[in-house]
This record gives C-alpha cells, structure tokens and sequence, in this order.
DNA sequence: AATCCCAGAGAACAGTTGTTAACTGCATGG
DNA sequence: CCATGCAGTTAACAACTGTTCTCTGGGATT
C-alpha cells in the first residue's frame, strides 16, 4: 500500500474535509448532539446520502474531530512544558502559546470545551482518551525535571492533570474574549500567568 | 401581593416543574440545543402548546434550570469556606460536600458542566454570572481569614476563581464515577484532595 | 479496450419538528 | 352569581429529519 494517492481517493479525501470544515463552524452556534446530517451535507453543497460514504453517523464525524482538534497539539506539549528557562518564563511562554492556539483555532477549542462534557457519549470518551494522553505525557515531561525529585508517580499526575485543566480553562478564557478588545484578552492572560504561578509554588513546596 | 398561591396559581408551578424534572431528565443524554419543545411536552404528558404558557422556548427552560441548579447552592458556598478546622480539615469536607452534592443532584451538576460551555448563550451567560458569584462568595469568606492577609483584591479573586473552577472539575470527575464501584469515587476524591491541598500550599507561599 | 468499483445524485418514505389559531372548562374577583 | 382570565386542548400547517433503494458517471484494474 502506497501513500500516493490517486486522484479517486484523493477526491474523497477532500471531500471529507469538507465535511470537518463544514460540520465544525456549524458547531461554532450549537452542540453536536443538534447537529444534524441534512444540515452538514447542504452546507458543503452535496446530497444527504454522500454523508453515508464517509461517515456512520453525525457522533462518528465527532470523533474524527476530535483527532483533528487535538491529535497534532501532542508534539506541542511537551516542547512547552520541557522549554529551557526557569519556572516564570516557562509558565509565560505556555499563556502565551495557547492566546496563540485559541487564535489560530478558535473553531477547535470552541468544539472541545463543549463536546468534553456535551451530549454524545462516543466523542466525550475520545476526548477524554485524548486528555488522559496529555496527562501522561505532561506527567513524562516532569518527572525529567530536577524539581520533580522525591515525588511518587501519582503526585505526579495528579500535578500533570492540575496543569492539563488549567490548560484548557484558560483555553476557554481567551475564546470568550475573541470578539473583545486587545485589553480583555490581556487580563485573561494576567490571571492565568497568577493561576499558573499559584500551582507552581504550590509545587516548590509540596515535599516536607 | 400575597405569598399564599390559590389553587389556580399552585396547578400551573406545579406544572412548570414537572416541565423542569422532564427536561433535565431528558437532558442527561443530549444537549439543551437538542432539546425538543415536544418532546418536553410528551415526556410531562400535556400538549406542546402548553409549554408556550410557560416559557419562550427551550433556551427560556433552560435559564430556569440554572436558576434550579445553582441557585440554591449560594449557602453551602459559604459555610465550607469559613467552616472551622485547619486547612488539611476544610479540604477534606469540601471534597466530601462536593460528593454528596453529585451524588444527590447528579442530573443538576451534569446539566451544568454540559451547558457551562454549550450551544445555546443565554444558558452559558446564565451559568457565568452565577458562577461570577460564586467567585465573589468565595473571595470574601477568603479575604476574612488570616491566611489572606498582605493580599491584593485581584489575587483573591484569582485564587476563588481557582478554588470553583476545581470544585467543577471536581463535581464531574464523581459524575463519571457514579455508575461505577466505590473504590473508583474513592481514588477520585484522593486526588482532588491532592489537588486542594497543593492549591494550599500555593496559597501559603505567595507572598514573599 | 473491456470490466469493475464506488463516490455521489436523485427520489421517495414515514416520522418529527415549531408555531398558529380557535376552543374548552374551571378558578377567580367584582 | 355572573363575567372575566387563563392553563391546557385540539387540529392543522409547512418544513424538516434520517434512512432506504436505485441509478449514474468516471477513475481504477486487468
């Protein structure tokens, strides 16, 4: 099997595209568990029936966007979280990565903040899987780090988790300053520099 | 004006429950976007013309609901907070009064984290100013402790922030748990445990 | 060059949706 | 005691939904 594709794969290869595309900025203004098939297929201009040929359901395109959301934001993580500096700029660096983020891809974060707890149980459990991940791999990043010594692999996590939350909290913090002035989105990016600050010193001191 | 309701006034709020009970019943399966007038009307057993006696549409429900499901927990709010006891004890309780919460309104704290960044905006602005003043609770039963002491207003509110956003995450980590086996509710309120207490001792180490 | 495959089109289905209008019957206030 | 108000009913509407079956046209395979 080769990764050249003809042009007949290749076709519906963008046709699918169109679907995510499509399907995601219908998500911009309602939950996926309201959006329905009929809906998706008249915006990228097809007939109702072509949506069978990609998908098996409107929860099965869900899930294919939760790879598109957050499938590529793992390579990201952990070059954020293993950054060079000391704790102020790593954790100035990591605000500022995700105003750019929720920037580039407001469409993404907006789906993952509402579908994480939101109506359709198979793409809850894919975002969930996809966190768990996150986890893992925060939680790998700092256990190599020298202030991490002396902590038991559950604390750790359980700091990894901390960080993953907040990361998507303030997530959701900037989207809702989308459509506001510059000044909103600064005293976002304050709070969650103090927010992050916070835990960090909790962290310092957590031994002993 | 009188607080006594005839029997008149008495019939139609007792109705109007019945229509809240359906919803959120209905609600713990799908998103409040999804949400049919019809099929609220079936699920009570009236005819759907008679939810227009009642609200504007299922975004008008669905404020109520907020009403239902955060309204009353002001109180509780602030009683944890200032309750007695060290730290380590005011943590315990809180883990252990957010539990019992989920476990006696599961479908309440459900509806909130699924429609807290759902489809329908009034909803999420409802859920947002309510959730503004929980923050504001929270930040003046900090403020009247000792520990807070050398504090600016905005940390404070910083830091209450922070103490409801975990109380929400927290609230739907026990959801997830409650199909499960009380071995799972356990290690669940370990690590929120954790959580509060490195949110301590940040708090512990701010200044300075 | 002849064949097969398959993405997408088209039409039709039974069932559902929100909203309108005109109604009925009963509790209420004068 | 009678007139008014109003919660809930009934019937009907056009529009929409997901799904099935049949068909078509052109890239892929031999």
């Amino acid at each position: 099997m080769s990764h050249i594709l003809g042009s007949r794969q290749a076709q519906k290869q963008k046709t699918r595209q169109a679907f995510l595309d499509a399907a995601l900025e219908l998500l911009e203004e309602q939950s996926l568990s309201s959006l329905g098939l009929r809906e998706v297929t008249r915006a990228v201009g097809v007939a109702p029936t072509a949506f069978y040929r990609h998908f098996h359901s409107t929860a099965d395109l869900g899930v294919a966007l939760v790879e598109e959301a957050l499938g590529s934001l793992h390579a990201m993580i952990g070059t954020t979280v293993s950054a060079a500096g000391d704790s102020e700029q790593r954790i100035t660096r990591a605000v500022d990565l995700i105003a750019r983020h929720v920037e580039a891809y407001p469409a993404h974060v907006r789906f993952i903040a509402r579908e994480r707890h939101g109506g359709v149980q198979p793409v809850r459990e894919a975002i969930g899987a996809q966190l768990a991940r996150f986890a893992e791999e925060v939680k790998a990043e700092l256990a190599k780090q020298p202030e991490s010594e002396g902590w038991g692999d559950d604390d750790l996590l359980m700091l990894a988790g901390l960080y993953v939350d907040q990361m998507l909290v303030t997530g959701s913090l900037f989207l809702e300053t989308l459509e506001g002035d510059e000044e909103e989105r600064e005293r976002v990016a304050r709070v969650a520099t103090r927010r992050m600050r916070l835990i960090s010193i909790g962290r310092r001191h957590w031994l002993g």
